[in-house]
DNA sequence: CTGCATCCTCTTGGATACTG
DNA sequence: CAGTATCCAAGAGGATGCAG
C-alpha cells in the first residue's frame, strides 16, 4: 500500500482538499522552489518566474504567507524593498516540491513521447 | 541548493509548465494516489473521489492514459467493464504524489492554526 | 520598488440529458 | 456501466492605471 487507509480516507472525504490545492497550485510550486535557495525580492522573484503577472505574483505570495509558508520581510527605505523567504515548514514543502520538480525533469521526455503517440491515433 | 542549476533554468524558461500542470491538477493527485494500491474500475473511482463529477472523471482519466501514466482496459462485457491502472512510470508518480499527500496530512494542522491567526488581523 | 483596484476575457468545471 | 455532448455559471488570471 502505497497510501495509508488514514490518507485513503481523507481523500474520500476531501479533508485534504485546502491543502492540496495549495500544492496543485500553478505559481505556488515555482515560488517554493526558487524560494528553497534563500530569501529572494519581489522583483527578483518577478524576473525570475517567467509569464507571471505582478497580479498573480503577490496574490500567491500572500496566500503562501498566509498559510504560514512563507515570510515576507518589508525594509522600509526609498524604494522599499520587500523580501520572501520560506518558513522552516516552507522548507519542508519545498523539498517535497523539488522533488516533485526532478520527477519532471526525468519524465519530460516520456510524457512527450506518449502524447505524441497518444495524439497520433 | 534544493534546486539544481538546470531545474532554476528550467523553471524560468517554461519547460516545465505542461508536466507541473499535471502534477497540480487538482483531481489527478487523487486518482494517481488511488491507483497506487492497484487498478480500479470507473465506477468505482467515482464513489471513491468525493465530489468528482463525471465529466472531470473522464477527462483526468483520459489525460493520464494520454500522458502514460495510466492504462485504460475495456473488458466488453455486457455491461461493459474498464477497468485503469499505473503503468511502470505512472507508480513512480504515485510515489512522490503519495509523499506530498502525507505532507499534507503532517501540516494540516499548522496551516489552518497559520490561516486563522493570519486573518484575525 | 512594491503593490492594490478595476475591468474584462477566457477557461474550468458542474448539471443535465442522451447513447452503446 | 461507462461514457459523450451541450449548456451555462463561477472563478482564474491578464492588462492597465494609480499609489505609497
Amino acid at each position: 500500500m502505497d497510501v495509508p487507509d488514514q490518507v485513503s480516507e481523507a481523500l474520500t472525504t476531501c479533508r485534504l482538499r485546502d491543502v492540496l490545492d495549495r500544492v496543485g497550485d500553478k505559481w505556488s510550486v515555482l515560488i517554493m522552489a526558487l524560494l528553497g535557495d534563500g530569501p529572494r525580492r519581489y522583483s527578483d522573484l518577478r524576473r525570475s518566474i517567467d509569464g507571471i503577472s505582478q497580479r498573480m505574483l503577490t496574490l500567491t505570495l500572500r496566500s503562501l504567507e498566509r498559510d504560514g509558508l512563507v515570510i515576507r520581510t518589508v525594509t522600509p527605505t526609498t524604494p522599499p524593498r520587500v523580501d520572501y523567504e520560506l518558513t522552516p515548514v516552507g522548507h519542508t514543502l519545498s523539498k517535497e516540491v523539488s522533488s516533485l520538480i526532478r520527477w519532471s525533469e526525468r519524465h519530460r521526455e516520456y510524457i512527450g513521447m506518449s502524447r505524441r503517440s497518444y495524439d497520433a491515433r
